[in-house]
DNA sequence: TAGTTACGGCAGGTCTC
DNA sequence: AGACCTGCCGTAA
């Protein structure tokens, strides 16, 4: 009672990150934020799990066994049904398990059951990732050194507090004994901190030549530990002394703290690098899954899942190959090949280049995020869509976030599940294109198509439940009979918000923050046509697509009306001919011009039929001064998706860009990738084109090429799940299987690196059989080769015939 | 601890003449 | 032998 007295003071923190601490009377939601002044565990008492019910459903559910203590209030809601709903709140997991199942056993749906308390607690209040608290500091109980704040009240808040980041890369054994850790980090001044734990002792022979500078710093951050399990301890210790907030790496989730947590399992070591000596634990045991990692106190982000998230796309993420591609620097090591080997061999003879090597991967992951500014993307993520920091994916979780305190404001809950199954809505229009070789081609689009309909449009799943009980005035028709709502809908108002930052973000040269929100806008549409999220409606799917359709149909009128051939399109973008009549006019200022009374039409056109505010904004995107679309092979049919721009860059070089040809596609061999790309170099800069294919064919029969006929194809499920098992990768894989003895080789996302034979596909590593030089000239050379031979009216068969002749 | 559909082109198998 | 179909992968947007 006296506590009473004691007037709530504010805390301002960073969620890091959101636990359910279950104890023997209730349970508790546990914060652990960085403030200004550190990290603080904040506790949530008395916590409820929340759902709702058709209040018609209550009695029978109630009735449920072994509900524990429950409470049931009326908030005056309606489900989509628009049925009243009653909350219900348990206070025990169990209890609310048993909800569940029951709800289940007897048919009745529970609503926003799947939402989790400590992610409803922040998303109520609109808090993302910075927080107010209120509350008091509890007095010290334990050893541990985290202050522990006991809140009342939390609000959304904004904060400028710098996390403090450590890049964590271990080394180790074949069979996955720890050799050595690297810690790398800098702050904000560039400073570096640099530490290597590792077992043993420094070598005493060290080759004079690695005796550089770089490696006597190396030298000195080392610190020998005796064995694997002193190195875990002294790691430990290591973790609550510098106390990082933020954890990065390189597969750093799935590897190295997969493998951290099995050897400290095997000694018997508690790994307690959590905050406030925290176990580090797997809610989901064996499998080591991102989602599954529970890290008190520390946010765990892995460069390869961030990449992904950010629209990175590589040939590979191994480490070497996108540090090759970003930084254009690689491994510290001579064999990436087979670095297994060479790590164990540095490990018994040459500890301190080990140590280079280590530190060097540490700072590769390092400089990585730096020059994607990754980190910022990844905080700029979470402050947009409250997912819980370092959270990957989530586009459904995001989506509820953004959306649920708004319709709980306006009076709603969420559906219980998707409102149209099987019934599907069709995806982006793509146009039949006009194939052949143009010069200047001048490429329109709409910017953020998808999320500009919504916003115009009025596509919104309240909006739909309110338009289709409102009379026609009140209504914007959508597709499939749809009708939505004019008044005051949530997706597009969040759209407006998300669209207005946008532009703040990029005036204020923010790319992580643009890039972003560009990537929230466009997954909000994703979420609704998902059947995996309960807002899902084909209705609101299909009143965006075929909206775009029509958009896209009807902008190609207004181009071609206006005298302009449009010879592609696809969901967002027109391609138009300007070449045939506009030798003297500049190009951008017919494309321009172009954007600007197609922008007008469309104001005009939706003010006039439809009473709506347009959104819709075409923009001049590109202009190739030459261009190449293709017809489909053996057709003369033009081809969708795949093309060839060509454009002078400032330098005076030629740059090609080739979208869905072989030249972009990791499935044909490096040969038929490189010959394309020079084949149209070569067409563009009219050289030679004969006989360079010629030279190309000599030597591939020569043997001079073979190691760029290796063909990299994913199993995209295990092989044992295969229906056709004779298509060559899979062969191969089975015969990599069967050669190595090893069945790691057959399982989904396994990489196969293979070559055609003469006896079919051999995996490289256990090649048997001669090479099919053949199969490479007349399955990747030709088709890559005869649309450009076509134009230049050559045969390819005189040209692969000649060579036989020159041997 | 669930974003989507549209598309091309290969390999391999079956059907048809 | 050639037309046609299915499975598969990776890609565009």
């Amino acid at each position: 009672m006296n506590r009473e007295i004691n007037p709530n003071i504010a805390l301002k923190g960073r969620v890091l990150s959101r636990h359910v601490v279950q104890d023997s009377a209730s349970f508790w939601l546990h914060y652990y934020v960085k403030t200004e002044h550190g990290p603080v565990l904040v506790k949530v008492p008395q916590a409820e799990f929340i759902c709702f019910c058709a209040s018609v459903n209550l009695k029978s559910l109630l009735s449920i066994p072994a509900l524990g203590v429950v409470k049931t209030k009326e908030l005056g809601l309606y489900n989509f049904d628009l049925e009243n709903v009653t909350a219900i709140y348990c206070q025990s997991r169990q209890g609310f398990r048993h909800l569940i199942k029951g709800a289940i056993d007897l048919g009745i749906s529970l609503f926003e059951a799947d939402i989790r308390p400590e992610q409803r607690y922040l998303i109520e209040r609109f808090i993302a990732l910075d927080a107010e608290f209120m509350g008091q500091y509890a007095e010290k109980t334990s050893s541990s050194s985290l202050p522990v704040f006991i809140a009342q009240r939390a609000r959304k808040s904004s904060l400028d507090v710098e996390l403090k980041s450590i890049s964590l890369d271990f080394e180790c054994s074949f069979n996955g004994e720890l050799y050595s850790v690297g810690l790398y980090g800098r702050d904000g001044l560039g400073e570096e901190y640099q530490k290597v734990i590792m077992v043993g002792s420094p070598n005493a022979s060290i080759s004079s030549s690695k005796l550089d500078d770089e490696f006597c710093s190396v030298v000195d951050c080392m610190q020998w530990v005796s064995d694997e399990k002193a190195l875990i301890i002294a790691l430990i210790d290591w973790f609550a002394v510098y106390d990082p907030d933020v954890i990065i790496g390189w597969a750093v989730v799935t590897f190295d703290l997969a493998l951290l947590y099995r050897r400290a399992k095997l000694h018997g070591i508690a790994l307690t690098i959590g905050r406030g000596a925290r176990e580090l634990g797997w809610k989901v045991a064996d499998k080591y899954r991102p989602e599954t990692l529970t890290l008190p106190g520390r946010v765990v982000l892995d460069g390869i899942d961030w990449l992904k998230a950010a629209f990175y796309r590589f040939d590979s993420f191994s480490l070497e190959f996108v540090s090759r591609a970003l930084l254009d620097r690689g491994k510290a090591i001579h064999n990436v090949e087979n670095r297994g080997e060479e790590i164990t061999e540095l490990f018994h003879n040459d500890k301190s280049a080990l140590a280079h090597y280590n530190l060097n991967d540490c700072r590769l992951v390092w400089d990585i995020f730096e020059k994607t500014q990754l980190f910022d993307f990844a905080i700029e993520r979470s402050r947009l869509t409250g997912l819980e920091l370092g959270r990957v994916g989530g586009s459904v979780a995001a989506f509820n976030n953004l959306y649920l305190p708004h319709l709980h404001r306006a009076g709603y809950v969420a559906p219980s599940g998707a409102a149209s199954q099987g019934l599907e809505s069709p995806g982006g229009y793509v146009m039949d294109s006009i194939p052949g070789l143009y010069r200047d081609i001048v490429v329109l689009d709409f910017k953020s198509l998808y999320p500009s309909i919504i916003r115009t449009f009025l596509i919104d799943p309240k909006g739909l439940i309110e338009g289709l009980s409102s009379q026609e005035s009140d209504t914007v028709d959508g597709f499939l009979g749809a009708k939505f709502s004019r008044r005051s809908p949530i997706l597009p108002q969040l759209i407006k918000t998300l669209a207005e930052h946008r532009e703040e973000a990029k005036a204020e040269k923010n790319a992580p923050l643009s890039q972003a929100i560009k990537i929230i806008m466009n997954s909000l549409y994703g979420v609704l046509g998902s059947k995996g999220c309960v807002f899902h409606d084909a209705r609101l799917a299909s009143s965006i697509t075929l909206r775009g359709h029509e958009i896209m149909k009807q902008t190609r009128r207004w181009i071609e009306e206006l005298g302009y051939q449009v010879i592609y399109g696809d969901t967002d973008s027109t391609f138009v001919w300007l070449g045939g009549q506009s030798s003297q006019t500049n190009i951008a200022d017919i494309g321009a011009m172009l954007v600007e009374k197609v922008n007008q039409k469309w104001k005009t056109k939706l003010a006039d039929e439809m009473k709506l505010d347009c959104y819709l904004e075409l923009e001049f995107e590109s202009h190739f001064e030459q261009f190449f679309m293709p017809t489909l092979r053996g057709s003369s049919e033009g081809s969708k998706k795949r093309y060839v721009g060509a454009y002078t860059k400032s330098d005076g070089e030629l740059k090609l860009i080739f979208k869905g040809m072989e030249q972009v596609r990791s499935d044909w061999s490096p040969l038929a990738r490189r010959v394309q790309g020079e084949l149209y170099f070569r067409l563009f800069s009219k050289l030679d084109v004969v006989s360079f294919l010629q030279g190309i064919i000599d030597d591939l029969k020569l043997g001079k090429l073979d190691d760029e006929l290796v063909f990299t194809k994913r199993l995209r499920r295990d092989i044992k799940d295969y229906t056709a098992k004779s298509s060559p990768h899979v062969k191969a894989a089975q015969k990599m299987c069967e050669y190595s003895g090893d069945e790691q080789y057959s399982r989904r996302g396994t990489k196969v690196e293979y070559v055609i034979t003469l006896n079919g596909a051999e995996p490289i590593k256990f090649l048997q059989s001669p090479i099919d030089y053949d199969y490479y000239i007349n399955r990747q050379l030709l088709p890559v080769s005869d649309p450009v031979l076509t134009i230049l009216k050559v045969k390819f068969e005189s040209i692969a015939s000649n060579q036989l002749s020159l041997i």
